[in-house]
DNA sequence: GTATGTGCAAATCGTTTGCAAGTCA
DNA sequence: TGACTTGCAAACGATTTGCACATAC
């Protein structure tokens, strides 16, 4: 598949310029995340890696490795285990539906939100923000009557 | 004093409110927390809880219960521990700075935020949310030149 | 007196690390 | 070849749990 090829050869060159090697695992990785598009946990993405067994502290490292080189994001849902995502995709944060763990996308006004927060804060710089929303999805509030 | 007996009188209703027995531990604990106002971890707890040592466990059970009757609340801070820290104070948020780990309140205005998500998300209720910053603050700013 | 709460130790969960062997460039 | 990666197992820190004892009401 053309496409197929394409799309490794980007991942590849991603992390290349990352200063990675372009391993196996690593291509799985990416390719994971770009299919589900969506934060993910460790767990899930051992699940999902493929055929074979990739170890835990193997999926630990890659995904630490990607973070520090911002190809990734550490998103908390509350879940008690942290969830990763392409940070490629333009900023946005996340609706949590607290019965069915369904994530939302919703877009942010960055600059509004951190100059804001700037002025009133009396800190120097804020580098990055995190915010998560929880609540009910509409399905979910359907069913329950 | 009788300033501090009215506080223990305080916490005493509020506990027993909350269907809890009204402990030393647990007294000494809303004092914790009145007292230092600020998102604080299990470790910082056990630590200035009094003379005596209370136990981990005891820590983990008292903050779990309180939280989940909805007189404390769970930070996520980043610094791979939970923080807790009352809820009875108005709705607001942090920014932290990655240098020296300085905790700042921050004022939101939750109605506007929560009904524009509310909107774009397609959900059907919003809960809660949580909104970290993360920064450096001005005198660690300074300190660096 | 009885339901709750506590201390202690062991268990569990998520995550990190040391080291020897394997792989990409 | 040589630096970077991986697998495995052990270590680790944060949090939870089982159980016998202690305490608030």
């Amino acid at each position: 598949m053309i496409k197929e090829a394409i799309k490794q050869n980007e991942s590849q060159s991603l992390l290349h310029e990352a200063g990675f090697k372009a391993t196996p695992a690593r291509l799985a990785l990416l390719a994971l995340f770009k299919k589900t598009g969506k934060p993910i946990s460790i767990k899930y993405i051992q699940e999902h890696l493929g055929t074979k067994d990739t170890d835990q502290a193997t999926v630990y490292r890659m995904v630490n490795a990607l973070e520090q080189s911002g190809v990734v994001k550490y998103v908390d849902l509350k879940h008690g285990h942290g969830h990763y995502e392409l940070a490629s995709s333009s900023h946005h944060h996340h609706a949590v539906c607290e019965k069915c763990g369904k994530i939302q996308d919703v877009s942010c006004d960055t600059k509004t939100l951190q100059a804001k927060i700037l002025k009133s804060s009396g800190f120097a710089k804020i580098n990055e923000h995190s915010l998560e929303f929880f609540g009910i999805c509409k399905s979910c509030a359907n069913k329950v009557k």
